[in-house]
DNA sequence: CAAACCTGGATAAGTTCTGTCCAGGTTACG
DNA sequence: CGTAACCTGGACAGAACTTATCCAGGTTTG
């Protein structure tokens, strides 16, 4: 029950595509985002790829290439963030025991639909992904004092 | 984002422990109960030992000892036996990478507080908790067609 | 064509999960 | 009392996943 460490890297990622693209929608190289946030920059790459792959971000190749948002931050939710970078696996993966040991030689049809267990953990799961649907990229930039995406730019500009 | 495959046996542990408690008490070696759903008896052994320390089961030492439920199974919720075998911990590890970087020289008063980001996942868990608590093991085994719960009982008298 | 940038796959190190084993401790029962 | 059934905790492999690095292409600018 653990999320990995890539998720907190992708949404600051998202957010702070979204504060760069405040003006225009020149893309920013993947290296310079793993410079931000002095975070190690092959491995940055193959998260953001994943986000690529989701259609989260855009990727421009060659000379002043980069990256950019897909689509509006107000559009992205963390719950695109999360399956993005984690897969959208179920946490919890039955595996069937209550058909071993002892039940066996129970007809299958004894078995049939899920079991109150799986529902319960599936609902539970539901419950939480849609609290992450509800939150998009550009409610979190919003939320943050306006001074960081302002020393965000300038950090960016100058290079 | 992936759950222990001990939570889906201890879940059945203790549903079956609950069918077993029907009219006496009298508790149930834990190597019945691996061999009641096929597991690999010592790592069982394992699981349910974290139940124990939880709370939610007792265990007896000695010949005819065994394990038996410590509260009814109207008071053992999923959520309990979640937080028993995988831990306590949040699924989001924040790990600061706002302070890193580009911000290493912000003053710490500028991320006093947890950001939006950090908020809105401990909120999503929050729901999933709130939803696990709310299925008690009492609901699970209520569930379960009638015969299931009868032949548990019979398998475990003839031995 | 060279330099800056992305993509995908191969690979290694580190950590967690799964599973086994053993040396104790406790109780029932003859 | 001693033995057998049962639990506990810790130590220890092996598998699986996470984290991290590297390299051989491909694309675009100038
Ligand atoms: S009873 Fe439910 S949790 Fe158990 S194996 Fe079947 S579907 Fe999975
Ligand atoms: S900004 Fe939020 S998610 Fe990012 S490091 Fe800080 S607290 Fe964690």
């Amino acid at each position: 029950m653990k999320m990995s460490e890539g998720v907190e890297w992708a949404a600051h990622v998202c957010i702070l595509l979204h504060w760069l693209q405040a003006d225009d929608a020149t893309p920013v190289p993947a290296a310079r985002l793993a410079e931000a946030y002095d975070l190690p920059a092959p491995y940055l790459v193959k998260q953001v790829q994943a986000l690529t792959r989701a259609g989260i971000t855009e990727s421009v190749s060659g000379v002043r290439g980069g990256l950019r948002l897909a689509r509006p931050a107000g559009e992205i939710t963390l719950m695109d963030v999360v399956t993005a970078v984690e897969g959208g696996a179920e946490a919890f993966a039955c595996t069937e025991i209550r058909k071993q040991g002892m039940n066996a030689e129970r007809p299958a049809s004894d078995f049939r639909g899920p079991c109150g267990i799986a529902h319960a953990m599936r609902q539970a799961e539901l419950a939480w992904r849609r609290h992450l649907a509800s939150v998009t990229i550009a409610a979190l930039a919003d939320a943050t004092p306006s001074s960081v995406p302002h020393d965000a730019r300038r950090h960016f500009s100058r290079a």
